[in-house]
DNA sequence: CCTTTTTATGGTAGCGCTACCATATTTTCC
DNA sequence: GGAAAATATGGTAGCGCTACCATAAAAAGG
């Protein structure tokens, strides 16, 4: 039921018309006695005020139970404290912990992480992109380093510090943390050959730059050792699964019954390899030798166990944020890339 | 009274002081002939506005690239278009799953998504709810039912719709989607009975509400049958993994050598134990029955396939999108509690 | 026809906060 | 000891938008 519903009434006092009774930032001014920028400053400089007042000010905060509206100082101060977080994917394990290293570092501080999902499409991460740079936020966080022109430009105007992450590269758009696809590639590949592996397969779902990159480390090392042969290679377009695996098998196997070695794209499509060549009871590692790729816990508890490259996502989000922290704080790191790397971490599907 | 300049410097246009030069709603106003109140209802209550002005308008926004500030929106409306999103993990698939189709459902509507991760922790959600209410969220989505007294007031004074979801039960907040978890270990259990296995293990890490319930529907079930016993049951208060159901079942088997059935709490723990099985050359179906739980992709994968209750996690992200859209439409929907259930994928695992 | 009601539009006044500048007060320096 | 510089505090004026009310014009009633 609402105040007036004809001749406006008298004065009725307009306090809290809609702000829905919340303490301001006025009332606190009001009982520590002092102005409300004073208030504001104690708040978020606290060096630039009295140890006397600041005491003061925070008794009537207490006291009021006041907590600063995000929504007018993000007006006033055109700036939120809000972490924009671009990912391809939300069930995709490898970005899931890369979100959750970003939440946890995060976690005690005044930001917010609002997130966007593009589902590996860049005219996605566009739409994503334009709303976020609406909301000015402190700091964007994105997959990647494949943007689309204009998203690159989205990124590049936003004015924040922005951080790409999974990959590295000569030229971030600002800062950059993660790994290198094509050296853990190779580095998978050059293992299987070491081992004695030679007709090696390369066996990958949903093909996005990373993948790609991945299997470019794979036909470097190939080529190197002049064993490469289009033939060994199957991907597909579909989204990466467990199932997905037993199927890419079949199909490898189906074009080159000899191979002798697989390089998964990944590893849940490795999982699903493994659980394929039980059922048509080929012996791993004995007839045909498996890598994986990030190294999920699952893989060391797998039998036989899996050789996998580990991947530090979880340290990617940490330093991610570390950084842009780092340049919201002025600080600009002397270290713009940042290359955490990877470990081929050997287990029994290659233990021949 | 300080109006006067001192040193009336020249006047500097204060333009757009802080506001980055972005195009205002006075701008289009101005630039379409009207007020900048009716610029505000053409965009947001187009049926209010005549064809004509709604015409102009739109052709001055297209020119100019206007697009709303939401924190000068939030601010005056005293309402945001965010969704506050609380779940107890991020990689855990089963939540990433639900996060899913909260996003999705989301993706073409105004609503931005603000997550918040409460590590299975009351107090962390006590936490994050009071940061979340204070951006007057348009509504929040909580898992689970367990609030703490002070989340649950939380939530009910948070003046927006309220979904709890994975779960059900008599008495929601506000709305509630899920299943029951509790029923589905019952049943898990009853199939393992009626199949032929009697001394059947209850294997379950990080012990939260959820797993609770299912170990009771377990308990109930096997108690009806007369086949409980303590000595069955092993838990942890670890984080679930596939290495921690190898080792768990390791522990269960040192208690009961003699078990010939697993129920276990998630199917990341199923893996584990069927691996577990593998490498102590336990035959599955044929020694030991195992039951998972969500039934994951690679349960279908795995060799022996295994058996699962399946849960429609990326349903109920949807229907409680669902919900809460329709709620903030005025449609409070007559069914406040929705029952999505579960099935029971039999498989080789409990083939016998 | 002249009211009463509806429809369309606009003006004003904030929402709660901070940037910018001004003023007072203290400290530093030669 | 007085001027200059540093420190502490406050007033004013918005940030860009929408709620509320007023007004004008059109439609509906009798």
């Amino acid at each position: 039921m609402f105040l007036s519903r004809k001749k406006g009434r008298a004065v009725t006092r307009p306090r809290s018309r809609r702000g829905g009774g919340r303490p301001t930032i006025a009332d606190v001014a009001r009982k520590a006695g002092v102005g409300a920028i004073t208030v504001s400053r104690a708040l978020r400089e606290p060096g630039r005020v009295s140890e006397d007042l600041r005491r003061q000010i925070q008794a009537a905060v207490d006291e009021l139970g006041y907590v600063p509206d995000p929504n007018a100082r993000a007006l006033a101060s055109a700036r939120t404290e809000v972490f924009g977080v671009l990912v391809p994917s939300l069930t995709n394990n490898v970005f899931a912990e890369v979100v959750r290293g970003i939440y946890d570092s995060l976690s005690d501080s005044p930001f917010r992480i609002q997130m966007g999902n593009t589902h590996y499409s860049g005219l996605e991460e566009e739409r994503l992109l334009q709303v976020f740079a609406l909301q000015r936020p402190a700091a964007l966080i994105v997959a990647g380093i494949d943007q689309t022109p204009l998203s690159r430009k989205l990124l590049e105007t936003a004015g924040c510090p922005v951080v790409q992450v999974m990959e590295t590269g000569p030229d971030p758009v600002d800062m950059l943390v993660g790994f290198s696809h094509f050296d853990g590639g190779r580095t998978a590949t050059e293992h299987l050959i070491e081992v004695g592996y030679r007709r090696i397969a390369f066996i990958g779902a949903r093909m996005d730059p990373r993948s790609q990159r991945r299997l470019a480390g794979y036909r470097a090392a190939m080529e190197a050792a002049g064993l490469f042969d289009l033939r060994l290679v199957t991907t597909t377009p579909l989204l990466s699964s467990v199932t997905l695996g037993r199927e890419l098998l079949r199909d490898a196997l189906a074009k080159m019954p000899a191979l002798d070695g697989v390089f998964c794209n990944n590893d849940d499509i490795a999982l699903g390899v493994l659980f394929e060549c039980h059922r048509a009871a080929i012996a791993v590692p004995k007839t045909i030798g498996i890598v994986g790729f990030n190294d999920l816990d699952m893989m060391q508890a797998a039998f036989p166990s899996v050789t996998s490259v580990r991947t530090h996502r979880y340290e990617i989000g940490r330093r991610a944020v570390a950084m842009a922290l780092a340049a919201i704080a002025g600080q600009r790191p002397q270290q713009r890339v940042v290359d955490l790397g990877f470990e081929l971490i050997h287990r029994e599907s290659t233990a021949r």
